[in-house]
DNA sequence: AATAAAATATACCTATTTGGTATACTTTTA
DNA sequence: TAAAAGTATACCAAATAGGTATATTTTATT
């Protein structure tokens, strides 16, 4: 029940952006290098969410990366969708044709299951990168 | 975030033993076929189960399994931690030193995914397989 | 216009985890 | 005592995760 570390990564590079402010550019060594993630990794994580629209690249001399919205419009789900796609807890609720729920017409572990997703989905939004600034 | 296809087989196989209640008998085979299981796989899960207390197994002509506790006292979260080992949702949760924490004394995103985890975390304690059988 | 600093695209590699199997063995009861 | 069950251990293959490499494109500066 874990996201990757890939995931993990964003959500950290996501709120450097987020401190140093929606108008600082930085560049990927930087980032990279302040968050202790390997270079080429950062890059492509980097690509990931400029793709899911969370960031904005600038290339050549003094490029680099920042937030394309505003800390408080981007939650940890926004982030975690982006790197690892769709929250979902369990094959059954994603894959129809691993379900009971098609050969039997029910399938109570696949609802009690999806109730499970909706809280975590919910405690992902609640969630956002101005209040991670914030915090103390 | 998902939990391992293995998880997900363990819990069928403890809302069927669930179903025949507590004194129902069950061997591997029959639930391997019921529940669609590969048989070899389902030796594992039980295994794992009877290990971690949730099932009982008898050997022998006339063997099987069968639950070790009431239903109404196993959770989902019993079930998948038997199986998958403790839940945690990302790395700095568990292995301190790839945290910041470590590192500058500070790390936000962990505050942050600790709350979630602990949200995920009561909702798996909240549903039992006394409910799962009787929920209509 | 040339150059160098940045990002981009694509593809590749390796270790780990997952999902599943195989073999040899032990226990139990008819 | 034989057959039907579970047990222990180890193995294997496919998928995923984590990370790298190479070649290319863009852009500010000189």
């Amino acid at each position: 029940m874990r996201m990757t570390q890939e995931a993990d990564y964003a959500l950290r590079i996501i709120l450097l952006l987020s401190k140093v402010g929606m108008d600082a550019r930085i560049d990927a060594k930087h980032i990279s290098e302040s968050e202790g993630i390997p270079s080429r990794f950062t890059l492509k994580i980097l690509r990931k969410l400029t793709q899911g629209g969370l960031t904005r690249s600038y290339r050549g001399i003094g490029g680099g990366y920042s937030l394309n919205k505003s800390p408080a419009s981007i939650t940890l789900k926004d982030v975690i969708e982006v790197i690892d796609g769709p929250i979902c807890i369990n094959r059954c609720l994603y894959d129809k044709k691993y379900c009971n729920l098609h050969r039997t017409n029910t399938c109570d572990v696949h609802r009690a299951l999806n109730d499970v997703r909706k809280t975590l989905i919910e405690e992902l939004e609640s969630v956002n990168f101005d209040d991670l600034v914030k915090q103390k």
